[in-house]
DNA sequence: CGCGGTTTTGAGAATCCTCAAAACCAGTGG
DNA sequence: CCACTGGTTTTGAGGATTCTCAAAACCGCG
């Protein structure tokens, strides 16, 4: 079920995310600490539980691959997926920085992360102020995130909303140049998409079966393929924006 | 409508906030660095606008007194409130740290701001760790209420939507020492509720009505006032999470 | 071929929505 | 003191959306 440590692969030096347009260039004394900072590395395979509600990780997390989600239960076992972890994302930051963590996370496919000591983060503080920044940005990013996801799951109606979550995943993928060819599915089963819409299965695969046959969307290879990024963007009245450079830890 | 700038009430040495028990103390160097931060206070009206969502605001504020709430509007006017900033809070992060705003704040009540300048920011970072730490822990925090939030949102129904809200914000306002005396209200019209809960102007009505005929609370005073927390608590599938102490800048 | 997980379909029911109007209430000016 | 006004709360009614239950179809994998 869950992966483990892994042998290191990458060096923070040649780590191939990294380098992407997208994120922003560390200097080369930063780069070095974080890796040091960083202690390892952590497989978690498609379906793995990361991170747990409830419980005090010592570690925080930076996905280097694969694609993630983050969720919280209710008592009775309703689901609400809050958000998706991508490359180059940071996770457990809640519990690093606070007492314990107010969600789960589980791997959607299988991910490579890459692992850093909750207790050095004063140490980062006191002497990378850069990098402070940068968890703060990234801490702020992911609210901003949730932010839109709210809007979406409160306001939007079933069709807009599923257009909304497909366009925004889409998008970030594209991003951090994850699709290179044309083409590539989103990982995720409607059951997925029904927790992070808030509604039933059903009206889902009914919400969803509407964009298929309008052909904006193709379903496959158990997942969900874009086909018209802009015809999705102006169903849910959305407008992606582009930040500039950012930072990874 | 809107408030402005007024002379300069409290120092940061004397902050009556600063002193409740529920805020960490920060040490005598800190405090005066705070003091240097402050550039000044903001008034703000019942109903005034304080940030506004688009723009690059070059302030950040902590909330000395009353109630705001920040949203986001659809383009065809729908308004989804993404969560509420009481004394102590902090608002305007998103802006400091990235582009620009993604979220408007409005003032509920009369609203006392410290109002500090975001250029000042690196310089907090590169000198003061501590503070550095406590306002990426106060976003985090942040994260987390909107998370709660979501799942309301989402997975729970209309009674459980509605006393989790009231539930959360009682909580919340008793936390900062903020009821004294038994019997406050939390000042909102039932429209922000909808505009919370995701629920229309009416069914929310009828929904707060249960609440009230139930005696779980009182809608008076232009607000709401809760008589049994825990009756609240127990429907909505909530527990509290009771922090130690927290950061306030 | 059989199995478990996923998607699809149908149907009736509950929840929640919109529209519309009335009641209520606090503040304002006559 | 009272009428007027604008904002807020309440009520009723019909309709749309979304839900639950249940079963079938599909699909990749051992």
């Amino acid at each position: 079920m869950t992966g483990g440590m892994a042998a290191r692969r990458y060096e923070c030096g040649k780590c191939p995310l990294r380098t992407r347009p997208i994120f922003r260039e560390l200097t080369e004394k930063e780069l070095c600490y974080i890796g040091r900072f960083k202690s390892g590395e952590l497989t978690a395979d498609k379906g793995a539980t990361v991170l747990v509600e409830g419980t005090h990780s010592p570690h925080l997390y930076t996905v280097l691959q694969g694609w993630g989600f983050r969720y919280k239960l209710l008592p009775d076992g309703r689901r609400q997926i809050l958000n998706y972890a991508l490359p180059g994302d940071l996770i457990g930051l809640q519990s690093a920085v606070m007492e314990e963590m107010q969600h789960s996370v589980e791997a959607l496919s299988p991910m490579l992360l890459c692992v850093f000591e909750r207790d050095q983060l004063e140490d980062l503080y006191r002497n990378y102020p850069g990098l402070a920044y940068d968890i703060t940005w990234l801490a702020a990013r992911e609210e901003q995130m949730v932010d839109e996801n709210m809007l979406s799951v409160g306001r939007r109606k079933a069709l807009e909303r599923a257009a909304y979550l497909i366009a925004f995943l889409h998008h970030r993928a594209v991003t951090i140049g994850l699709d290179a060819r044309r083409g590539f599915a989103i990982p995720m089963t409607q059951q997925h998409m029904a927790d992070t819409l808030g509604l039933s299965l059903v009206h889902t695969n009914k919400t969803i079966r509407r964009l298929i046959n309008a052909r904006l969307i193709l379903w496959r290879d158990g997942g969900c393929q874009v086909l018209e990024f802009e015809k999705l963007t102006e169903i849910a009245g959305w407008a992606p924006d582009l930040h500039e450079k950012r930072p990874i830890l």
